[in-house]
DNA sequence: GTAAACCCTGATCCACGCTCGAAGGTCAAG
DNA sequence: CTTGACCTTCGAGCGTGGATCAGGGTTTAC
């Protein structure tokens, strides 16, 4: 089985294989006479590890931390458990900023159609985004009392 | 104003608000005739600008797009307001694929406390990981049923 | 006078996961 | 024998948002 064949098989553009054998995610494979990368259907199942893998959300780096132990003859599991545990973590982490920013985004999105553009100022760039909540530190002697009846 | 004290009010590093400049997000200030940077008030205001857009989660190019707009003397709201739209669209978006995420990845933690890391077949990589379920193309044989009962 | 703290430009580097181009070798079909 | 599809290596580039460095000049304090 050549390159080509195995990107076709696993939905990967060679370059991708190739990148991955770069990255230590792939064992180099043997070649034919010409120098070819020949594989075994071993190769197949380890390209679907990775994108396994990828879809968990782990970083190339991760995925390769595995592979390496698994090679080292180690069962990686314990090891692999942590990773997952900590990239739980980490996307409630980024879950619960984007909720805020979700949260955000609608209250600007509210008072955009509340306010007309005849109120923007010509000093600030955009009244949308920059009210006066968000400046209190300056210059804080304007009552303009932007729209903020939520 | 020297960029020092600038930066120092802003709360942003000298490299970043050079970085701004370069990028076209902030307006290139006069020069004190060392060639020292001079700012007036109004740079701080654009700069606190430029952070709450980030803060709504707009990339640099689109602040940048916004600025653009203002300089060329059009009150960009209409504008900023379908940026806005559309990032809150993105972040629903976003915030759906990590949902889905979370859940996949609470499932294989859950997966990886029932099975023993004698389970763990030398072909594997990692059995949490690659369940049978996820290579239903090639030699889908084993009943394992991994826990599955959420 | 000299040392520290500030300023300048321009370039390079970081993570992330590819993606592509250059420049060439190999192989089967027509 | 040529064409085209495949394969090879090496290296650079993309996009995002900066950080950091090199190699200088200037200003302030002691």
């Amino acid at each position: 089985m050549r390159i080509g064949e195995l990107a076709a098989a696993a939905q990967i553009p060679p370059e991708t294989i190739r990148y991955y054998e770069r990255r230590g995610l792939l064992a180099p494979p043997a070649r034919s006479a010409n120098g070819y990368r020949t594989y075994d259907r071993h190769a197949l199942q380890h390209l679907r590890f990775v994108r396994a893998a990828q879809a968990a959300g782990l970083t190339l780096t991760e995925i390769g931390s595995v592979i390496e132990l698994r090679d080292a003859g180690t069962t990686p599991c314990s090891h692999v458990e942590t990773l997952l545990v900590d990239k739980l973590a980490e996307v409630r982490e980024r879950r619960r900023q984007l909720a805020a920013l979700e949260d955000e985004l609608v209250e600007l999105i509210e008072r955009s159609t509340t306010l007309d553009s005849s109120d923007c100022r010509p000093d600030d760039i955009c009244h949308i985004l920059q009210s006066d909540r968000h400046r209190d530190t300056s210059a804080a002697g304007r009552p303009d009392s932007v729209g903020r009846s939520m």
